[in-house]
RNA sequence: CGGGGCGUAGCGCAGUCCGGUAGCGCGUCUGGUUUGGGACCAGAAGGUCCCGGGUUCAAAUCCCGGCGCCCCGACCA
């Protein structure tokens, strides 16, 4: 008996589960340079239906695309103090500009021209603040001009030390908003307006819960006034921050000298949000909702909704299940659905079904002479469970189904977030809690960056965020887990990635 | 950047300790029989054994030096 690979099981090893999952989905590969990654038709659709949906929600709220380079002169980096620091360390630079044949063969055949060095050197965007905000300031002029609300889907490079596929690769694809407002209200309001858009999608469309909240100082943004996020807890109970938001105050303004004219006719700096989702949300939606079997699509996001395996036997069954198949097809296409009639006669169907399972496809049709007959089809979830759907309501019936699924992902995943939450724990129970299994510990914090330190420390974690109102504690925190003294804020840890 | 593991056919591995002409499974190709949960038979193709140097009559195997990748930790979306 023929048996493709294994995946690894979860609860053996998580990260080569991972991998495992990835792989064997086709989602993405190792590439010849250490730390990217080549993502392959299956996870760039799912990326590409990720883009679709977000850039329509950003659109309806007034934003529009454009696009900046990819280089930037590195000279822009350095002008504001925080951001150099944040970035420094991880970097890319172009410093030549030429090749030159050496005349040798082999690896040694092609040589950097050493005359072709550039004045100054450009850096390979690891974000685009800098360039951004150097052409607003040419662009912006007036109170008439603002707000400006650009948005741009691009890739960036930060050479990381420990990459991981989708997680953090050397180069990710994001998409990074960058707008300016007159007020400091304007740009918190739209700081928090995108926020609420990031968690809408991942519960939407990734039925990915998530909390939401602000950085701690140590958390946030290099050179943002606040950073908010989303953080969403992984089947390892390891958190995973899925989008942020900052606040960007006047800092790059008044570096970049963006400034307007008020309707009084005083001169002023703008006020500056940027924010952005990556490549890393596939990475996210891999860990929430996938088993030992492979990967689990939601239904919304799934690059292939349904697929057919008709059953045959004889040619003569074989032309009737496919045709058959053809007319479902048709009819769940019609009706929007994206679906896929897997007619190969070299797989058994019980091979196909793994192989599709494996990549993740939440709705299964299977259709065999008995249910021609019958005038059916079986229906498997991804989830679990097989029914018989009649084929006369096909096309109302696939819909609910996988509504359905996408509803059950949702919850299934919240109910686990909810499972591995720790509420109102004394610093003993956190200890534990943290090398234990882990998970979102919500406790009291006094504001104290040395609380904070010693808690890493001690256990790994790492305060993912200081929650909204509606994701606190019924009854707020009266002191800090680590110290004892007043708790300023609830705050949730975890260990995360 | 530290610790661990690994590098042999497209993929997964054995062979390395103890040197002697390159193996297995899966996949691929051809033909036939099959098809309700990973088909079977027969045949075939496919390899700079990571790279460089050394020892030896002889190196995937021993010695020296590189490189790469994965996993774990410190730093980051």
């Amino acid at each position: 008996m023929a048996q493709a690979q294994r995946i690894t099981p979860r609860a053996q090893d998580f990260s080569e589960w991972y991998n495992d999952v990835i792989m064997q989905a086709e989602l993405a590969d190792y590439s010849p340079v250490r730390g990217c990654m080549v993502i392959r038709p299956l996870g760039y659709r799912i990326w590409e239906l990720m883009q679709r949906a977000l850039d329509d929600m950003f659109a309806a709220t007034g934003h529009r695309n454009a696009y900046f380079p990819v280089f930037i002169p590195m000279s822009f980096l350095a002008k504001e103090a925080e951001h150099v620091e944040g970035f420094a360390k991880e970097v890319a630079l172009v410093t030549h500009t030429r090749l030159k044949a050496t005349g040798k063969t082999g690896a040694g055949a092609v040589a950097v021209d050493p005359s072709s060095a550039l004045d100054e050197p450009l850096v390979v965007r690891p974000t685009s603040e800098t360039i951004i905000y150097a052409m607003f300031a040419k662009w912006i002029q007036s109170y008439r001009d603002l707000p400006l609300l650009l948005n741009q889907w691009c890739n960036v490079v930060r050479w990381e030390l420990r990459t991981r596929l989708f997680l953090r690769t050397t180069e990710f694809l994001w998409q990074e908003g960058h707008t300016a407002h007159a007020t400091e209200g304007e740009a918190e309001a739209e700081a928090r307006l995108i926020l609420g858009i990031y968690r809408n999608f991942a519960e939407e469309w990734m039925a990915m819960p998530v909390l939401t909240g602000v950085k701690t100082d140590s958390e946030k943004f290099a050179g943002a006034l606040r950073t908010y996020a989303m953080e969403a807890l992984m089947q390892d109970n390891k958190g995973l921050q899925a989008g942020t938001t900052h606040n960007l105050g006047q800092n790059f303004a008044k570096a970049f000298e963006v400034k307007y004219q008020t309707a009084a006719g005083a001169l002023e700096h703008v006020w500056n949000t940027s924010w952005g989702v990556s490549t890393r949300l596939v990475g996210g939606l891999i860990m929430t909702h996938s088993d030992d079997n492979g990967l689990i699509a939601p239904p919304k996001l799934a690059p292939v909704q349904a697929v057919i395996v008709p059953i045959w036997k004889t040619d003569q069954e074989r032309s009737q299940v496919s045709g058959v198949g053809d007319q479902v097809k048709a009819a769940l296409s019609k009706a929007g659905i994206r679906v896929e009639l897997d007619l190969r006669d070299n797989l058994k169907p019980g091979a196909k079904y793994f192989e599709w399972e494996a990549k993740g496809v939440p709705l299964r049709l299977e259709i065999g002479p008995r249910d021609v007959a019958a005038g059916q089809v079986v229906a498997a979830r991804r989830t679990g469970g097989k029914s018989p759907m009649r084929l006369e309501g096909i096309v109302a019936a696939a819909p609910a189904a996988l509504q359905e699924i996408q509803a059950g992902l949702f919850a299934t995943a919240k109910q686990r977030r909810e499972e591995h939450s720790l509420r109102g724990a004394t610093k003993q129970q956190f200890l534990e809690f943290m090398k234990g299994s882990g998970g979102f510990a919500y406790a009291g914090f006094c504001g104290g960056g040395e609380c904070e330190a010693a808690i890493k420390a001690a256990t790994g974690a790492t305060i993912r965020v200081l929650p909204d109102p509606e994701f606190r504690s019924p009854e707020a925190p009266k002191t800090c887990l680590w110290c004892d003294e007043p708790s300023v804020a609830e705050a949730v840890w975890a260990q995360a990635y």
